[in-house]
DNA sequence: CGTCAAACGGAACGTTGTCCCGTTTGACGA
DNA sequence: TCGTCAAACGGGACAACGTTCCGTTTGACG
């Protein structure tokens, strides 16, 4: 059963409406103001896209694809897998800063939003831990951080990127890609970072 | 004039209900479940505290003015400025991670919440701007990240963080911290992170 | 014990995401 | 070309939320 001539023309109308719209009041823009920028009523909106995460997918499908296939060229062109890492986060993370107030609803734990956070982590993940397990293997980083970690540090990391000029994600991104270099145990306090009892503040 | 009692008790019951509540279901709890908590009616908790930030804001308020102390002692105690830096955020770290939902809420661009934002930055920044100067000028770190830069990376890194036994805040944020100490430069694509253009990637 | 402003509870309001239902309309066979 | 009817539609309805309003209760004080 093929779709009516109407619906497809409307689902094409709806991708456009919510992508200007998006741009202007970022992804968390009210279903009304997508639906009226469409010129159609709100149910239309959740008939084509049972939630606003699969509308979500729907506008942002090609650059998502587009920043997976980077990833394979990018680590046959670069000169090292860390070179490589480091420009491909640099696109994923363009991607997101670009996207009003993507990076904080790809990170909410609405449940709404879960179908949305399984495909980002589905396409993009192989990807990074592609090029994350070239450079390990290279030796250029501690091989001892998952890609899912990564990512998620990144996505957070560009929360709120959009709004505030004091705050350059790319900036601290680099510094957390940076930071993969480090030989030594990170985190578990290990490495004298001593804690302090309440008592000893007194 | 002095509060009436009813008032002083109320403010107490409130202020434990929502701690209560806020263990139990997070920051982001309606308004509504705190009320019925404490057993009074929602406008009594606008009429003590303004807005739901004001009231976090009171939850909290111990525990932010313990971590601010923690620095200056933290910084006469370590080993090196470095140190301590790094034992001041993993206690900043610890904090934010055991609040449900309370890293996400200080980076929500809510307008609501910007006093508690304003709360967090007037009381901790100036700590962590010290600790920072300090292990610059020790030539331990760059000495081109601000401290408003470091704490906003910092608290994006923690959202989250309590429902996913994959992601591991501290580890991360180690990771930042350890990426203080490259004396590259970071960001801006400088250093061999050719982009690719899409027609590349056909 | 009378007064009255402070403090109260809960209903009301505005804004959101989502669903329902009566109406319209495109596709297709006669 | 036209009648049929399910697919598709629009917009009003509903629920959950933060916040405010208003009529009622109550603690403090003379």
């Amino acid at each position: 059963m093929v779709k009516r001539a109407d619906a497809r023309r409307n689902e094409k109308v709806l991708l456009d409406a919510a992508a200007a719209v998006f741009v202007a009041s970022g992804v968390d823009a009210p279903v009304r103001d997508i639906a009226a920028a469409a010129g159609v009523g709100t149910a239309t909106i959740y008939r084509h896209f049972p939630t606003r995460a699969d509308l979500i997918i729907a506008v942002y499908r090609h650059q998502v694809e587009a920043c997976a296939q980077a990833g394979p060229v990018l680590l046959a062109t670069s000169v090292t897998p860390h070179a490589a890492l480091r420009a491909w986060i640099d696109r994923f993370v363009d991607f997101l800063v670009t996207k009003h107030g993507l990076a904080a609803v790809l990170r909410s734990d609405d449940r709404g939003f879960e179908v949305l956070h399984s495909y980002f982590l589905d396409r993009l993940l192989p990807v990074c831990a592609e090029l994350l397990d070239a450079a390990a293997k290279a030796g250029e980083i501690r091989a001892d951080v998952a890609a899912y970690e990564l990512m998620r540090g990144v996505g957070n990391l560009c929360i709120g990127a959009e709004n505030d000029a004091r705050y350059d994600a790319r900036r601290l991104v680099g510094l957390l890609v940076e930071g993969l270099r480090g030989h030594g145990r990170v985190g578990d306090g290990v490495v004298g970072t001593a804690t302090l009892t309440d008592r000893e503040l007194h």
